[in-house]
DNA sequence: TATAACTCCTGTAGTTACTACAGGAGCAAG
DNA sequence: CTTGCTCCTGTAGTAACTACAGGAGTTATA
């Protein structure tokens, strides 16, 4: 059994976000020790790391709830880890999509700009009265 | 003088959004008619608009606010506009290379997975002790 | 033994960029 | 005279933390 800093430190998570993550019901609370300090097991601070991963793939706190439970699900059910997991790609690539949209416009706009006149042509297009 | 009403269909952003954009000093307070009303001229219009675009190309506020700043003033700095678009196509484009990352890991992931089996691969490698 | 340094506790407020009310008021049409 | 439209202020909620304040217990050193 590990204290808070130790479940923080082999989990990559910060203290803070540990409590935030019991508070906001992502992770169920920790048993306390005799003098009110959280306490977790192996198995806990396993879930946290999983969690940590799951959020540096991308996954929102309520998919990195639902898959971490899933894990610990004696017959885990993967069709529905799979369902999760191809809607999240489908998420990043739509935001994918989009950033390039953004790029694309971003370079044209910043094209002729900056040449030393007095008016900035991105501006100027953009203050225009055409959507 | 247009009401918020206006302004918002004119301009492409909701009533609330305009009230808090000048809530948090991202616009100025414009007049208020004799009913305490606001009340828009034509520029205070546009230069909602243009905020609006520059939203769309994913400016955060902050920026936003600058960029319609500068646009009003009569000897508007390119050079500060470039500077802050360059600055937000870095952003974009490390944005784009972290999605790219995700992508790849998602669909490795999830190479094996779904194929009927009793335990996820993708969770049972994700919560490997490694890394 | 005293004290300094460290970790932990609870609770609250801040971040970004809105969105969604609650509760009220002025004004026009039926 | 009531219904409906737009407007007003103010507050609270969203995602996922982060950063304290203020206090208490624990550990290391002088």
């Amino acid at each position: 059994m590990a204290t808070i800093g130790k479940a923080a430190r082999q989990s990559g998570l910060s203290i803070e976000t540990i409590r935030f993550y019991e508070r906001s019901g992502v992770v169920p609370k920790p048993d306390r020790s005799a003098n009110n300090r959280r306490s977790y097991s192996t198995e806990q601070i396993g879930r946290l790391r999983l969690i940590r991963r799951l959020r540096d793939l991308g996954f929102g706190l309520t998919d990195a709830q639902v898959l971490s439970s899933l894990a610990i699900a004696p017959n885990a059910d993967c069709h529905a880890v799979l369902g999760i997991a191809q809607s999240h790609i489908k998420t990043v690539r739509s935001k994918m999509a989009e950033l390039r949209k953004f790029e694309a416009a971003l370079v044209e706009l910043t094209a002729n700009c900056g040449d030393g006149r007095v008016s900035c042509p991105m501006l100027a297009q953009l203050c225009g009265n055409d959507s």
